[in-house]
DNA sequence: ATTTGAATTTAGCCTTGTCTAAATATTAAT
DNA sequence: ATTAATATTTAGACAAGGCTAAATTCAAAT
C-alpha cells in the first residue's frame, strides 16, 4: 500500500468527493475552488498524483480517479465519517462542530485504530450528516434519495443527509428542526420561485426556500 | 497564542522530557538521538525555536527550554496522554501499542477535543504508563518516586510508572506479571550485579536485572 | 476559419524540514 | 599550553507544497 501524505490525501479525497457519476474529468477550477488553493498548485499537484497512479490526468481535460485513487478515497471518508460519529456520539459534538477536527483526524495512520474505532462505535453504517460510511474494504451501502425541491406536491420521506455541511447550513436546519432521520410531508410547493413547506413529523410546518430544500436529500 | 508545525511540536516535546532538573542545557546530540535525526538538522531547528522563543539557545552549550516552551510542551503531552487513556481504556489497545498513534494524535488542534475527551474519560490523572497528566493549565500533579533498583531490602511499595516505553519493555512487564498498581515489596537484592527479587501483591515473586528494576518507578 | 476570453499549465520563487560534507568550537588528554 | 577527540554548526542540496506572473491551450462566438 502506498504512502501518502497530508496534503496528497486532502487532494485525492476532494476528488473522489468532486467526481460526478458523468464522465467529465474533475476540473482543476473545480478543485481549485473545493480547496482554496491557487489552480497552478493544483496543476501541479495534480501531476504529482497522474505519476503515483491515483489519477488518470490529460493535461487541460481534467482528472479522473483510477480504481486505487478510489480506494485509497474511500479509506480517508470512512476514517472522517467515523470520528464524525465519534465526536457526536460519545464527545457531545453538534452535527455543525465537527467538521474542521474529523479533517484532521482523518489522517491518523493506524488501520487498528479505525478498526477498533468502529467497533466502538457499534459499527455505524452513517455519519451524523447522513453520509454512509464505506466499510474496511471501501464498499459503501447507497440508499437511493433525491433533494427536497424534487419530491412532488403531498410526497413524502424521510431526510436521510444533507447536502452542504456548512456550519451555517447545519445551524439553520437545527433552528427550524429539521434533522436527519425527520419524516416529511411535502404540502406546499411555490411554482413562482420554487419555495416549498413541508411538514415535519405530522407536527410541525417549515418554509423554506428553494435552495435551502435543494440541499436536503429525501429517501422516499 | 502561537501556532507550531507537527516537526516543531516534536522538537518542543522532545527538549521538555529531555530537561533534566539540573541547570545544563539539552546538547543537540541528545536531542538528534532521541529523535533519530540528524545533528545538523536539529542545529538548524534549534536556531528557528531560538527566535520564536521557545527556548533558549547558546550555540555550542545547549538549550533551555522557556516558561511559554514549557507551556506548550505541557499542552502536547497533556494530549499525548489523554489519547494514551482513550486508547486503553475505551478502544482495548494494551499499554505498549499506544505510543505510535498518540504521538500522531497529541498534534490535532482542537482544544474543545481535548476538553471534551478528558470529561468523556472521567479526568483521568495518570496515563497507562503511570505519567501524570497535565490538567489544561499546565499543572502536574508529581507523586514522589524512585527507581525499584534503590529501594531498599524488605523495603515496599506501589508500582506508579515506567520509565521506558518501549513496546519490548512494556511486553516483558507483562509477562512476568508486573503492572502499574501492584504493590511490591523487595525480598532479594543481589549485591555482585544489582538484580533483585520482588513479592508482587503478597502471591508472586519475580526475579529481575538491576536494568529491568531501574525503569520501574516505585512510590513508597 | 478566425478571433478572443476563460481555463490551464509553466516558470520562477519562497518556506519548511530534512540530509551530507566540510568547517569550527569545545573539552579532554597529554 | 598544546594537541587530539568530540560535539556542534555552517554550507549547499533536495523534496514537498505553496504562490504570482506569464505563456499556452481550448472552446465559444463570431
Ligand atoms: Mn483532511
Ligand atoms: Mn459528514
Ligand atoms: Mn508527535
Ligand atoms: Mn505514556
Amino acid at each position: 500500500m502506498n504512502k501518502f501524505s497530508f496534503a496528497e490525501e486532502n487532494y485525492i479525497k476532494t476528488i473522489y468527493e468532486l467526481t460526478d457519476a458523468g464522465k467529465k474529468g474533475v476540473s482543476t477550477n473545480d478543485i481549485s475552488a473545493a480547496m482554496k488553493l491557487k489552480p497552478a498548485s493544483v496543476s501541479d499537484m495534480l501531476r504529482k498524483l497522474g505519476e503515483k497512479g491515483v489519477i488518470d490526468y490529460r493535461k487541460y481535460y481534467g482528472v479522473h480517479i483510477t480504481e486505487e485513487g478510489k480506494k485509497h478515497a474511500l479509506s480517508i471518508i470512512r476514517k472522517q465519517r467515523l470520528w464524525e460519529v465519534f465526536l457526536v456520539e460519545k464527545l457531545r459534538f453538534t452535527w455543525d462542530e465537527v467538521t474542521d477536527v474529523a479533517d484532521e483526524l482523518e489522517h491518523v495512520q493506524s488501520s487498528i485504530l479505525i478498526r477498533r474505532l468502529d467497533e466502538y462505535l457499534g459499527f455505524p453504517k452513517f455519519d451524523p450528516h447522513g453520509d454512509p460510511i464505506p466499510d474496511e474494504y471501501g464498499d459503501v451501502r447507497v440508499r437511493p434519495r433525491i433533494p427536497l425541491n424534487e419530491v412532488e406536491l403531498n410526497g413524502s420521506g424521510q431526510i436521510v443527509a444533507v447536502k452542504d455541511s456548512s456550519a451555517a447550513f447545519l445551524r439553520y436546519l437545527d433552528k427550524v428542526g429539521a434533522y436527519i432521520g425527520a419524516r416529511i410531508k411535502v404540502i406546499e410547493k411555490v411554482e413562482f420561485d420554487g419555495s416549498i413547506e413541508i411538514l415535519v413529523d405530522n407536527k410541525k410546518t417549515i418554509f423554506m426556500s428553494k435552495d435551502v430544500a435543494g440541499n436536503i436529500l429525501i429517501m422516499v
